[in-house]
Formats: structure tokens, C-alpha cells, sequence
RNA sequence: GCCCGGGUGGUGGAAUUGGUAGACACGUUGGACUUAAAAUCCAAUGGACUUUGGUCCGUGCGGGUUCAAGUCCCGCCCCGGGUACCA
């Protein structure tokens, strides 16, 4: 009798949700693990086989933790708010929680399927008022809150205060928005509502007229990590600059920290990596250039100011504010073209057309800090608005763009490297020495930039400055479903809620669009004002204001007076394994950062990093099955050189569709078959077209090399590359009379790896494998189809090997009739030696998150015991115990079988003892020169010498010796020999 | 272009940190059991020679270090990801 996973599946699963087995508390006998996955967007779809990946891994893991003694935190959740539900309210009516709730319940009835040990109790939605009313509150935190760059900490906007009223604003270097400048009377002579708005410029969410992503398509701005090359990573909608006023977070205030919060953490390093160049830290100066004539000063950023005397020339952003300023009247008609020129064209348009040098000169001069030299100042696109100052000075000798440019325009090349040729390109180097360069002459740049900067501050021309990437966080999304921020506007002045009045309500509305005015959604909803009549903000939060606490939130998810109690933070920690994709290296996972820094400078958590350990899952791809439609029978009217008649033209509706076969698509070295196959239908053809149109003269002539149109085909018909045609005809009504033109009586599919999507028909639903092969199987093929972190196709075939497994791990303690074998008393030897192995080979594979190889480890095991015939109760106990964490649902049963009460959650695993182990033989391979010869067995407590002596006496030694004598023998672990001749 | 990863049988992938390359599984082939199929079990399965005892070659390519290299070093090629006038 066959293992009937079903019904154990079923009864397990069952028990663990009414007995509330993976209930986690605070518990301080123990200590603690947090093992957290990214929580899902509920999407309308279901899960589809590459979703649980990561969840299998974390399961398991928390499983293993679990019966290492520790209290795990395991919780699961949903990111509730997000676009497609409301994209779906706009096409329906239907209200997005609605959606979002069918949606949820069709998860959980899937995840639940699968088996895992998540702390159901402990589940968030972002979407409900009674998480968002918090993530409104942190949003007033940020509100009152103010960064100190000198202590590097955000603070209560009330000790900014104090600071004004003692020694005004240039005492303390506070992250800001504008510069400003006042002393303390000035402060004080403000009118309230002066100080108030000033305090706007440092407050850690601000309102501001900024250059934001807008996309007209989905009516909204996006975030920077919400646009990838040029278009909306949702949707793929064109995105313009525009200038809107909306919320950002001063995210840039934390860039230090969260540049260096990266080496503490043991995260991917291509993570890292992408955080520390989107981040984008570079070290250099600004210098300031006096203008002939003006009173202004353009500011450049600089990495290079060992180059300063290769400048020749300057170039602003066409959208810098001096350009008009000192323009003068003769360059004015063509400075303003420009300008007119280059703002019409879209970033993508810009991006598109990187190699195209264009700019134009203003007319007015800059003035060399050092040589007093007049400089040029020309505006270019290639010198971006919002990176550094939005000037530059050009060193064409050392700068290739800058090269490009004056070499375009003609500009001066002066020469500051020492023996360089400049007729190709810019020097690069900073290996290369600085000559014609005054007190800089003969240095390398790691050395004269240090010098630069000195004789820059002693000008006061300069100073040194750390210069970022990273852009402060726009805020507000013009949608329905997410977050209301919480603010009510007396005029343009924004003033937050005050924490009682919270959760802010998602209003109800008539509609999920903007208004005639473009005005949000928001804006449609009746009396969306304050108690006092003021109007609410109608922007939303964007999608990952909610997931940036989630975290935090699991440890005490329905405290109702605080985010989380302090016992719970102080107990649960840091997630101690964070499992989820790497798409969200820019988006989530630094905002997570960033939120977690700031609550620890508010002294809410002990820890400023979210998670010590990452994994990014790999994406499971789907593989696309395709047919191949021969053309001229895809239906219409055909007037091509595939089919003719005497007119040139010939009705092919209504004949069946004919798809040929893979292999046949190409002409060798099948043409034969295919020219008598495709004849055939050639004939058939005729025959039935001649009945339908009587007067019709002259054959269908038709090519042979046609290869026919690529379908997607569902991959439930295609077992292996094998299409199923029945299935295939009854799938849609036009291929119902559909002809296969095979190969061997098989029609044979192309495939092709791409990601899974319903529309490409790849996707493999885990609750069909589950139906099949059981929840145990389907856990045990994930893993085992590779390393976590790698992106793998999807191959169905496999999981009949682990499925065999788990037969196999059944048949061990069960006889052909399904009669319990299992035997009391001393294991033997062998048997030790078996589960010992595997004890610690498991142990080791579980620390170091190997979870593939563990399978194969399981496999290995049962089939040496099933070898050995073992029945004994104490090594097949270990080995349940081995197996629960994959393949939960068979170990508890067997685990009951044992004749244990409680579930195997609540056992400890296995102690590795290295003493069973040891060997008093082993098998010595040896080498002569590096190449293994032979084996030999020897006793393990022999002496070297002996051993030697034995070795070289081998008469397989002395086809190698040749009577020579060895240089040298050498051990390796005392278990690997070789012989150096 | 720049910055990260990676290239191992027909396939997915092992190789505990320089020490018996190809574990484990899929697939394929042959066999057993069956009227038959499915299921199950057994055997073979990197390549080339071969006197059947073995021998040689093999981890993208070319060099190097070492008694010993998939692993370390140098120079290429290819694939995947990130980023892109970032001064």
C-alpha cells in the first residue's frame, strides 16, 4: 500500500490550525528567531509555483530553528494598497477592498495548501485603518522631526526650535530643503506663522514644488525606482518631467548611514552593491567661479579638483537658474532656443540620444580662482539639473565628455597630464602626473586633490564636499487606494492631524479617477476636511509607506495605543533571516532602512537595521510551450504566394488550422517528410475547397518552407515536449478541427525560458502539483530544483523523483500491506553510522541556508537504510526529525506512528555525536605526482611509517617508483596520500 | 562604457573554503515483473582509445603558481543582473 498524502496532508494541517501549533509569544526562557518573508501583494491571480519558493525556504528554516529550541516569529501578512486593484476598480466599479479581500482569501486557501508553520494570529493587511492609522502616525513623526548633521541623528522638531531662539540657523547643520540663513532676533521677530513655514524647510516630510516622474497613463508620479528606462515599471507608460508640488521624505539625510549601515549587514553583496550606486557617494569639492560683471558665483561639484587648471571652460544646465541671469544680449535668441529645445525633449528622449552633443554659449565669463583667467560659460544637456550643483567646470584634458564638447565646439584643450596626447580623447588616469598645473606639478591626483582643496579653502574659492546620488523620496501619489497622509491645509500652509484623530479614513468616492481639474480622488469624496472645515490632503501615500514598518508591526499586531509595545521589540529584535526578491534592492528594501533608522533615532527600537541576514529567491521561470500555425491556414482571405487561385485570391475560412511539428520547421533534414505531409493536406484542401466555391479553377499552391507562426500553448497540454492534441482541440472552439502535421505520431512543442505570465500560458499552478503529488513533494522539488538565490526554470518532470522518495521514506517503516515494521532495541553499526552521517551533514547544510543539498542528503540516507533493511525505532526517529522541516506533513504523521503525543515542532533535533563516526579502516586514495593511482585499506591508527612502508611496497607502487626512491610523501587530513617522484 | 554575479555530462545541479570532479535527481538505454500498460525494482549512462587489465583527455579559452587547481593569480571570450552624460 501506497503513502496517501492526501488525507495526512489533510488531517496535519488541519491539527496545526486548531491546535494553533506555530503560536510564537514572547518568551524569555528562550531565545528568540525572527524569520520573515516579503509579504505579497494579493494580485488576482493566485499564486503560481515560483511565489512559495522563498516562503518554502523560510518555512523550513523557521522549522529547523523551532526544534533547535529557539521561539520563532514566523508571521505572514499582506501589502494590500498598491495600483492593480484600483486599475481594477476603474475598469468595474467594483471598490478595491472588496478586490483585495477576495484576492487575500484566495492566498491564504492556496498558502494554506502548502503546509507552512506561519503564526496565522499574527497577520497584518496594510490596507486595514487599523495598521494604516500607525503608518499615518509615523508619517507625523517625520513630520515633527528635524536631522542633525553634527550628531547624525533625526530629532524632534521642538530642539530646532530651541536652537533658533538661542543662536539662529547658522549654529546647526540641519538637513534642509532651501538655504537659509537668520540669526536669533531674526527668528524672533518672525510672526508664528513665519517660524512656521520656515520650520517647513527642515521638517523630515516636506512639501515641495519639485521636477517629479509624472505619468499621464496611470495619472500619477512615480518614484525614481518606479521608473526603469524612461517608462513606468507598471504598465511600461511613457513618464514626463513635470513640476508638482508634493510630500517628499528626506531620505537624503540618512545617505551616510545607510552607505555604511550596508557593512554590518550580511546581505547579498549584489544587493549592497546596487544600494551603495544608487546611493551613489563621491568625494570631491565645490568651487566657486566669480562671472565678469555679475555679483553671483556659479558653485561646481567636483571630484577632480587636482584638474582645476585644465579648465577652460564652464558648463550649466540648461535649467540653472544663473542662465538667464547672465546671458548676454547677442547669445540671448540662442540660448533661449536652446533652452526651449532641449526641455521639450522627454528623459527618454535624452537618454535615447547620449551620443548627440549640442549646447550653447552664453556670452559671459567666469573667472579662474587661481590664474584669474576668463573662462567661457557655455549651457549644455549633457550637465544635469539635479546632480551636484548643476554646473560644472570643464576639464577637457582629463574629462572625455568634456573633451567631446569643446572638441565639437571647438573650445581650447590646454594640457595638464604630463606627456599626454590629447588628439584622441581625455586622460582618465589618476595615476597620470599634473604638469603646467603651478603648485600641483609632478603629482599624482591621490595627492594634489588633497592639495586642491587646501588652496581652494585658504581662497575661500572652495571647500570639500561629499556629494550624493540619492534623492529625497517623493511622497504623494495623485490614487485612491493607499494611504490618506495625514494633513489638513489652512491655505497653502500644511498642518498634520493630531495623533487621536487617527486612523484617518479611506474616504468613500463616487469614482476611483482624478476630477475635471486633475485633482486626485480623493478630492471627490464629501466633506473631506477637518472638524473645523480646512480641507485634507488628497494625495495618497505611495505603495511602500506601508511595508517599510510591516516588520515591526508583526511582533505586536493588534496593540491598539502604539505601533508595538517595547517588550515586544526589546524581545523580537531584528529579523534575524529576511527572505524575498532582488527587485526590490532600490525600492523596499531601502526605504525599510531608512524607517528603521529613523524610528531608532526616535528611541522607538533598540537596532537602526532591519535585517541581519537576506536571501534573495531567485525567480522560478516559467518554459513557454509553442505550436506552429502554418500561415496560409490562420483564416482570412489569403491573396499571397502561399495559396492561389486563378484571381489571386482564395477564401481559407472555415479550414481547419494546421500546426506543424517542431523539428519540421526546419528544412533538413526533413524536407522529404515534410513536402508528402504538407502535400497531403494540400490535396485534402483542394477537395474541400472545390466542393465550397464550385467555379473555382487552378490548386492551391503551397510553399514548403513555411514555417509556420509561433503560438503559446497552454503547458498543461504538453507533457515533455509532446503536445496533447486532444486536449490542445478542445481548448479553444477555432482548433477544434485542428490537423497536426507530426513527426513519428508525436506532434513535438518549441519551447522557450521566460518569465511566468498568464499570457504566455507557462504558468504551473501549485495547487494542480499539490492534488497530484501532495504538499510534501511539491516543498521537496522547490528546493531541490537548485540553490535558493538562482533563477531556475520550471521543470515539472522532476518532482516524480522526490515523490519516489517520499514512497520510499514511507515503505522504510511500512510493509507491502501497509503493516507497521518498526523494531525496538540497539541499532547496529552500520545503522548508527548511516543517521550520524546525516545528522551532521543536515546540520551543516541548514547553516549555511544549503537547502537543495539537504534533500539529496535525505535521499541518500533512506536509501542506505532501506539497503540495510533498517527497522530500528531510534535511527528512524532521528531521521523523521530530519525530514519535518522539509517535508513536514509525512514526518508528523510518522512522528505519531512513533508513538509521540505531541507534534515534532515540539522535539529537538538530533545531537551530531563525532565519536559513532569513527572508522577503524579507512580507504586511502594514493597519488603519485598529483594523479590518483590506486585505494588501499588500512587501519586508521597506523603509523605513517608503516603506512609508507606498505604504500611503496604496493605492487602498484612500483609501476610508478621504477626503483626510484620518493622525494617526498605527504598527507592530507591523514586520509589522502601522495607520492612526489 | 562602468560596477557586480556566473560559465561543470543530454538536463537540474553536487564538490564542507587548494586534496578521489560529476554526489543526488531527471532523462535516455537495456533487463525483470505484467496478457498489456502504468507503477515498481535491477543494471548502464562525461568523452576517446582498449589486449576488458586498464590508459589518456576532460569543469568557457590561453597562460601561470603548486606535489596537487573547477577552486588561487594574469590575459581573453561568452551569459545574466545593476547602472548610465552622476562631473
Amino acid at each position: 500500500m501506497a503513502y496517501k498524502f492526501f488525507e495526512v496532508e489533510q488531517k496535519w494541517q488541519k491539527f496545526w490550525a486548531e491546535n494553533k501549533t506555530f503560536k510564537s509569544q514572547i518568551n524569555p526562557d528562550k531565545p528568540k528567531f525572527y524569520s520573515l518573508d516579503m509579504f505579497p501583494y494579493p494580485s488576482g491571480a493566485g499564486l503560481h509555483v515560483g511565489h512559495p519558493l522563498g516562503y518554502i525556504a523560510s518555512d523550513i528554516f523557521s522549522r529547523y530553528k523551532r526544534i533547535q529550541g529557539h521561539e520563532v516569529l514566523h508571521p505572514m501578512g499582506y501589502d494590500s494598497f498598491g495600483l492593480p486593484a484600483e486599475q481594477y476598480a476603474i475598469q468595474t466599479g467594483q471598490h478595491p477592498d472588496v478586490t483585495t479581500k477576495e484576492n487575500i482569501a484566495r492566498y491564504r486557501e492556496q498558502l494554506d495548501r502548502i503546509g507552512f508553520s506561519f503564526d496565522w494570529d499574527r497577520e497584518i493587511r496594510t490596507s486595514d485603518a487599523s495598521y494604516y492609522g500607525f503608518t499615518q502616525r509615523i508619517f507625523i513623526k517625520l513630520f515633527n522631526s528635524w536631522y542633525d548633521f553634527d550628531i547624525c541623528k533625526a530629532l524632534p522638531i521642538e530642539s530646532l526650535i530651541n536652537i533658533f531662539e538661542v543662536s539662529g540657523s547658522n549654529s546647526v547643520d540641519a538637513a534642509h530643503t532651501e538655504d537659509v540663513s537668520f540669526t536669533a532676533d531674526e527668528w524672533k521677530n518672525m510672526s508664528d506663522e513665519e517660524q512656521y513655514k520656515m520650520l517647513l524647510n527642515f521638517r523630515m516630510a516636506y512639501l515641495s514644488e519639485s521636477v517629479v516622474n509624472w505619468c499621464p497613463e496611470l495619472g500619477t508620479v512615480l518614484a525614481n525606482d518606479e521608473v526603469k528606462n524612461g517608462v513606468s515599471e507598471r504598465g511600461g507608460f511613457p513618464v514626463e518631467q513635470k513640476k508638482m508640488k508634493q510630500w517628499s521624505l528626506r531620505i537624503t539625510a540618512y545617505a551616510e548611514r545607510l552607505l555604511s549601515g550596508l557593512d554590518s549587514i550580511d546581505w547579498p553583496e549584489s544587493i549592497k552593491e546596487i544600494q551603495r550606486n544608487w546611493i551613489g557617494r563621491s568625494e570631491g569639492a565645490t568651487v566657486n567661479f566669480k562671472i565678469n560683471g555679475h555679483s553671483e558665483e556659479i558653485e561646481v561639484f567636483t571630484t577632480r579638483p587636482d584638474t582645476i587648471f585644465g579648465v577652460s571652460f564652464m558648463v550649466l544646465a540648461p535649467e540653472h537658474e544663473l542662465v538667464k541671469e547672465i546671458t548676454n544680449k547677442q547669445h540671448l535668441a540662442e540660448v533661449e532656443s536652446y533652452i526651449e529645445k532641449t526641455s521639450k525633449r522627454s528623459e527618454r528622449d535624452r537618454m535615447a540620444d547620449v551620443k548627440h552633443i549640442s549646447g550653447a554659449f552664453t556670452g559671459a565669463y567666469a573667472i579662474h580662482p587661481f590664474t584669474g583667467q576668463d573662462i567661457p560659460i557655455w549651457i549644455g544637456d549633457y550637465v544635469l539639473a539635479h546632480y551636484g550643483t548643476g554646473a560644472i567646470m570643464a576639464v577637457p584634458s582629463g574629462d572625455q565628455r568634456d573633451w567631446s564638447f569643446a572638441n565639437h565646439f571647438g573650445l581650447p584643450i590646454p594640457n595638464i597630464i604630463e606627456g599626454a596626447d590629447l588628439s584622441q580623447g581625455a586622460i582618465e588616469d589618476k595615476n597620470a602626473i599634473l604638469s603646467h598645473s603651478e603648485f600641483l606639478n609632478g603629482l599624482k591626483a591621490s595627492k594634489a586633490i588633497g592639495l586642491a582643496i587646501h588652496e581652494l579653502e585658504k581662497l575661500g574659492a572652495g571647500t570639500r564636499k561629499i556629494n550624493f546620488k540619492l534623492r529625497d523620496a517623493g511622497f504623494s501619489r495623485q490614487r485612491y487606494w493607499g494611504e490618506p497622509i495625514p494633513v489638513y491645509f489652512k491655505g497653502d500652509v500644511p498642518y498634520v492631524l493630531d495623533q487621536k484623530e487617527l486612523p484617518l479614513m479611506l474616504p468613500e468616492v463616487d469614482k476611483y479617477l482624478p476630477t475635471k481639474d486633475g485633482e486626485p480622488p480623493l478630492a471627490r469624496a464629501k466633506n473631506w476636511e477637518t472638524k473645523e472645515g480646512f480641507p485634507l490632503e488628497t494625495n495618497t501615500m505611495p505603495g511602500w509607506a506601508g511595508s517599510s514598518w510591516y516588520y515591526l508591526r508583526y511582533m505586536d499586531p493588534t496593540n491598539t495605543h502604539a505601533l508595538f509595545s517595547k517588550a515586544a521589540v526589546n524581545y523580537w529584535g531584528q529579523v534575524d533571516l529576511y527572505l524575498g526578491g532582488a527587485e526590490h534592492a532600490t525600492g523596499h528594501l531601502l526605504y525599510v532602512r531608512f524607517w528603521t533608522k529613523f524610528l531608532h533615532d526616535m528611541g522607538l527600537i533598540p537596532f537602526d537595521e532591519p535585517a541581519k541576514k537576506l536571501i534573495n529567491q531567485g525567480m522560478i521561470q516559467g518554459v513557454s510551450k509553442f505550436v506552429y500555425r502554418l500561415t496560409w491556414t490562420s483564416g482570412g482571405l489569403f491573396g499571397s504566394d502561399v495559396l492561389k487561385d486563378d484571381e489571386g485570391l482564395l477564401p481559407t475560412n472555415g479550414l481547419p488550422p494546421v500546426f506543424l511539428s517542431h523539428s519540421l520547421r526546419s528544412d533538413n533534414p526533413n524536407l522529404e517528410l515534410k513536402k508528402s505531409k504538407i502535400e497531403k493536406i494540400r490535396s485534402k484542401y483542394n477537395s474541400i475547397q472545390k466542393k465550397k466555391y464550385p467555379g473555382l479553377k487552378g490548386d492551391l499552391n503551397l510553399l514548403f518552407t513555411d514555417f509556420g507562426v509561433p503560438t503559446h500553448v497552454d503547458v498543461s497540454f504538453v507533457d515533455g515536449d509532446v503536445l496533447d492534441t486532444e486536449a490542445f482541440k478542445n481548448w479553444r472552439e477555432e482548433y477544434k478541427t485542428a490537423e497536426f502535421i507530426s513527426e513519428n505520431d508525436q506532434y513535438i512543442c518549441g519551447s522557450e525560458v521566460e518569465k511566468m505570465s498568464k499570457s504566455k500560458y507557462n504558468v504551473v499552478n501549485p495547487d494542480e502539483l499539490i492534488e497530484r503529488y501532495g504538499a510534501d513533494a511539491l516543498r521537496l522539488h522547490e528546493m531541490f530544483l537548485g540553490p535558493i538565490e538562482m533563477h531556475k526554470p520550471w521543470n515539472t518532470k522532476g518532482i516524480d523523483g522526490v515523490s519516489r522518495f517520499l514512497r520510499r521514506f514511507w515503505a522504510l517503516f511500512h510493509d507491502e500491506q501497509d503493516n507497521w515494521i518498526v523494531t525496538n532495541g540497539k541499532p547496529s553499526d552500520a545503522e548508527v553510522k548511516v543517521i550520524q552521517k546525516t545528522i551532521q551533514v543536515i546540520q551543516d547544510d541548514m547553516d549555511r541556508y544549503s537547502f537543495n543539498t539537504i534533500v539529496s542528503h535525505l535521499m541518500i540516507c533512506v536509501n542506505e537504510l532501506t539497503t540495510l533493511k533498517c527497522t530500528n525505532k531510534d535511527v528512524l526517529s532521528d531521521l523523521v526529525v530530519l525530514a519535518s522541516c522539509h517535508a513536514p506533513h509525512i514526518s508528523e504523521e510518522l512522528w505519531k506512528k512513533l508513538g509521540n503525543k505531541e507534534s515534532i515542532s515540539f522535539t529537538k533535533f538530533p545531537v551530531f555525536k563525532p565519536e559513532l563516526l569513527l572508522e577503524s579502516s579507512h580507504s586511502y586514495p594514493v597519488s603519485f605526482n598529483g594523479k590518483m593511482r590506486f585505494k588501499i585499506d588500512l587501519p586508521v591508527d597506523m603509523k605513517a611509517i608503516e603506512v609508507e612502508k606498505i604504500i611503496l611496497e604496493h605492487e602498484q607502487s612500483q609501476k610508478w617508483l621504477e626503483g626510484k626512491k620518493p622525494k617526498k610523501i605527504i598527507y592530507v587530513n591523514k586520509k589522502i596520500i601522495n607520492v612526489v617522484l
